[in-house]
DNA sequence: GTTACCCGGTACCGATCGGTAACATACAGC
DNA sequence: GCTGTATGTTACCGATCGGTACCGGGTAAC
């Protein structure tokens, strides 16, 4: 089959007939992006054409290049939108357990487990797409921001949670998380499901600052 | 400068003239796969053409098409040929260090320092070939035993060199060095720079067997 | 010499790529 | 009614993609 047949966007909703009704009632400009994501990380941004996209977002090319300049605007916004969602999925698990930092680190590695469970066939998207650009591409900054931000967030967190040396806790469990998603699609599928035990084995284990 | 016109091969050996002397020395089809490997790894696999592959060889498309019947051959032979490399890496290791297991384990995090201080402006090859190919694609194979075969052979290593659970070290090991290689070219940078460091740590405070 | 083989060069194929021009339609505000 | 804006449709552009046909030259075997 080919990648400008895959029309089933069904599964971003609930049932198939609500899902596609509520999928077409968005605007062209929604509908784009969440095509391009779907064909982006399924099949890559340089295997998905244009065409592709505007198809499995009911609409067409011109549609598709009104609202974007090019396709490389295209893969930027695409970036910077799991960027942005990566972000806010952080802000509210921080959010939710403001009272302790250390129930943030429970709730932060339980969402570690989601993810390696569940959404995980193709790795990390932002990963995958940096993998992908050429290294002057726009988006690689956006990429490489990301994750950087990432990563000081998990010092931070470490920091408040009281582990002794949080600088490198966050680079251990950064590389396992980053070594997980890629090596889901390139063999050592065991490695990668064993990473949440081992997350949880690590926190649990490392000595903390002792209370003033 | 687009992808076509990248002819700068000199840096595979020393000097430029004599270098570039050796390399119009080779067969067709040792330039042909010396320079597939160069711009597959510096541009992805799908962003060069099999002419500018062509050209970089210093021979033109019905040579190539001479060599190996389709891209996708070219591509599976690409990946074939950095999995063995892998292997005959590590055999090398550990034949030079038969002697103690704790020698290959250091020769082995010594090769790791080499490998992700000098030779790692874009990751590990066969992960960035993965992550391109499509799950069907038989390259992926390849990559995929390659890892596993990897794998494997650490935990050998670790059970060798009498570490406790060496299954789950080796998992660790594994994951930070993965992590690393594809943080280096998608931010992050520092993790990436200090899982030697880490490394060591790790294989030096973990728990041993005793001797019988 | 002659045969056989490998290689370089060129021109070409159909398909697809990213991107655009031109026109028709629908629908909003007023 | 009219007008402006957003969208759908079609056809098209030049470039490049992977892949091939054809021819000519070099060279080693014998």
């Amino acid at each position: 089959m080919s990648i400008a047949q895959e029309k089933d966007l069904r599964s971003v909703g609930g049932s198939e007939a609500v899902a596609e009704g509520q999928f077409a009632a968005k605007s062209p400009r929604e509908r784009i992006l969440i095509a391009a994501r779907d064909l982006f990380y399924r099949h890559g941004v340089y295997a998905v054409g244009v065409e592709a996209i505007a198809e499995a977002a009911l609409t067409n090319k011109m549609t598709l290049y009104r609202h974007f300049k090019s396709k490389d605007e295209l893969i930027v916004t695409y970036v910077q939108q799991l960027a942005d969602e990566g972000d806010d999925v952080l802000n509210r698990i921080l959010a939710e357990n403001v009272d302790s930092p250390q129930k943030q680190v429970d709730a932060w590695v339980d969402f570690v487990e989601d993810v390696l469970t569940n959404k995980l066939e193709r790795g990390c998207a932002l990963a995958n797409a940096a993998v992908e650009l050429d290294t002057g591409h726009p988006a690689r900054a956006v990429i490489e921001a990301y994750k950087q931000r990432k990563h000081d967030r998990l010092v931070g967190l470490f920091r408040a949670a009281r582990y002794r040396d949080p600088g490198l806790l966050a680079d251990e469990v950064f590389l396992l998380f980053e070594g997980a998603r890629i090596s889901i699609q390139c063999g050592g599928k065991g490695p990668a499901s064993r990473v949440v035990g081992m997350l949880r084995g690590l926190l649990s284990s490392r000595p903390r600052l002792v209370e003033a």
